[in-house]
RNA sequence: UGGGGAUUCGUCUAGUGGUAGGACAGCAGACUCUGGAUCUGUAUGCCGAGGUUCGAAUCCUCGAUCCCCAGCCA
């Protein structure tokens, strides 16, 4: 990305990873992405993957992939291999790819090590028992009855939860801390609990599964993770990393906390989305009206553009909703620079060219890409009618009009100037069916001999030679900036966030585009090659509009001929 | 009401005792065979009140507001 040099917004983590190395705190760099495998990957990951990717890149250390399944019930093989190549299409790479299950039997080596220092029990009540007994914000919680059992009591009742003699919910071990912590996070948190659900790698090896809070910390530290980046909500959870590493006696990981990405009109929670999944509002955690990696690659933004975007809005601990006008931006920045042209027509009307010969065929010169001339140029084929968008001729135009009106004249994009003769209208609707002009011959791509100007170039596609298609174009999902999605999802959807045209007119070399070949169709928008589309019958989505100074116009109020 | 985190243009974000800057959004204009791109100009901000200081977004005091935590989820 060319602008990847500039200076960076929120760069604390990286300055405390400095002070760690300049005070010898630690010799080297190694960061780890820890999703769990239970969803699909969104761009509120990313901000997460980007900091843990470039702290460590920036530091010539490493990255690890560590999957966190400590929770067979909800996790499957299946969303391990969607992250895995999400990752990959994001441009990151892992120096290692482990799993939270690797060290079970480590993991459960240190909790033996716990009890025997008289540092954790297995409790005995039931789960309405540990929630009554937790105390509230205001009020410190109770002792478990079962909180100063003999370490070998503990020892043998831990080992034949493992063995699995005992059911669900029935017992856990806990920590055993200060049920009268402020923080509530420190009130003898459960460590192991029962669970008889087959494991994705383990099988049924286990019947016992450790909490987060009892995993994560001690697979860093097992892992030799210097730095453990998280968000803001892991802040309270830090003093119990470092109490149980503290008393382990094992390498300690620095934990540095930064806010969570927020976008507005989307919606970043797995929970959430699989609502809209469910409930059939979207087509699939791939529907391009979503931020999931797998949405917006659909959609048609490149990998490249998600993570400028992230690193972008720079990282800070303040809570805070990007625009999602933000992304957009860079999402047009990115395509600009990289797309091919081509002329496309969305809402196609036939435009006649009287005076010009009925057989004819002409073949023009058209730039495949202004921003990039190594991208060459191609033959675009011309004929008596061709299409032009509808909403490029108006039989009574706007103030500060300046396409085909009776008179006006245009230039029809690397061809001719054309004057409007006049409009063709459907007598029972008044809509515009047909639109007749003559052209200059004199002005083949070029100035006309006089001199005079137009103020208006408008593309378009031969009748003849036209290819027929579908395109999707989209806008937000949801119409308030920061929608929460419950049982009234309804209410804050979009009606118009998908709206599907058919018999759009293409130019005739986008018949061979493959899935996920992205264009500009000239003054329209950037759109990309949708998978549902088949040789010769191509669909399109739009990734996202050009910016539109005129439609913003229109839209004001100020283009439609009101004061 | 316990503990923790946060507060700079509309939105993100720099600034760490010495002219409050950038991006996006907005407005105005230039240029243009994309009303695109590009370029120029412009308005808007330090949560509040005291204090320290020649000088405070920055240091101190008091207050306000928002967010997180009462899963055998992560």
């Amino acid at each position: 990305m060319t602008t990847s040099t500039e200076p960076q917004a929120g760069q604390f983590i990286l300055d405390a990873v400095a002070e760690d190395l300049n005070s010898g705190r630690f010799q080297y760099v190694r960061t780890r992405l820890p999703p769990e495998p239970n969803g699909y990957m969104h761009i509120g990951h990313v901000k997460a993957w980007w900091i843990d990717y470039n702290t460590a890149k920036a530091n010539g250390g490493e990255l690890y992939l560590r999957f966190d399944d400590t929770n067979p019930a909800k996790e499957e093989t299946e969303y391990v291999e969607a992250i895995k190549e999400d990752t990959r299409w994001l441009g990151i790479h892992w120096a290692r790819e482990t799993y939270a299950s690797d060290y079970f039997g480590r993991l459960y080596e240190w909790a033996v090590r716990l009890v025997k220092k008289g540092l954790a029990y297995v409790d005995d009540q039931s789960p309405e028992e540990v929630s009554a007994a937790r105390g509230t914000l205001t009020e410190p919680g109770k002792n478990s009855p079962f909180r100063d059992r003999p370490v070998e009591e503990n020892l043998g009742l831990l080992e034949r939860m493992k063995h699995g003699e005992f059911p669900e919910g029935s017992r856990t071990l806990r920590a055993k801390i200060d049920m009268a912590h402020p923080n509530l996070v420190m009130r003898d948190p459960v460590m192991y609990r029962i669970l008889r659900a087959p494991h994705h790698r383990t099988g049924d090896t286990w019947n016992i599964y450790p909490m987060y809070d009892w995993s994560h910390g001690q697979n860093d530290s097992m892992e030799g993770i210097t730095h453990s980046l998280c968000s803001q909500e892991y802040v309270i959870h830090r003093p119990l990393y470092e109490w149980f590493l503290d008393q382990l006696g094992e390498f300690k990981t620095r934990q540095i906390e930064f806010s969570r990405l927020n976008v507005t009109h989307t919606m970043m929670s797995k929970r959430k989305v699989r609502i809209l999944v469910e409930k059939g509002i979207v087509r699939g955690w791939d529907d391009p009206r979503l931020t999931t990696l797998r949405g917006l690659r659909r959609r048609g933004v490149n990998p490249e553009a998600i993570l400028e975007f992230v690193r972008s809005v720079g990282e800070t601990k303040n809570d805070s909703w990007v625009d999602m006008s933000v992304f957009e931006a860079v999402i047009r920045d990115d395509l600009n620079r990289r797309s091919l042209r081509r002329m496309g027509v969305l809402r196609p009307v036939k435009l006649v060219i009287d005076n010009y010969p009925e057989n004819q065929v002409e073949e023009f010169d058209a730039v495949n890409n202004p921003e990039d001339a190594s991208a060459g140029t191609r033959k675009i084929p011309f004929s008596k009618v061709v299409y032009i968008e509808q909403d490029d001729v108006r039989e009574t135009p706007p103030p500060k009009y300046f396409r085909l009106y009776p008179g006006n004249e245009v230039r029809l994009r690397y061809a001719y100037l054309v004057k409007c003769t006049g409009v063709v209208k459907d007598p029972a609707t008044g809509a515009v069916t047909e639109v007749h002009c003559t052209y200059d011959p004199a002005t083949r791509s070029g100035d006309a001999p006089d001199g005079r100007k137009v103020k208006s170039t408008i593309h378009w596609v031969s009748a003849r030679h036209a290819l027929e298609a579908e395109v999707r174009l989209y806008e937000q999902l949801f119409t308030v900036e920061q929608p929460d999605v419950g049982e009234d999802v309804e209410t804050i959807l979009n009606p118009d966030s998908l709206e599907t045209l058919a018999g759009c007119k293409l130019e005739p070399s986008l018949g061979e585009a493959k899935p996920g070949d992205k264009f500009q169709f000239e003054r329209n928008g950037y759109f990309c090659a949708d998978p549902d589309g088949a040789p010769g019958k191509p669909v399109f989505n739009r990734t996202v509009t050009l910016r539109d100074t005129w439609a913003k116009f229109e839209k004001s109020g100020r283009g439609n001929g009101k004061p």
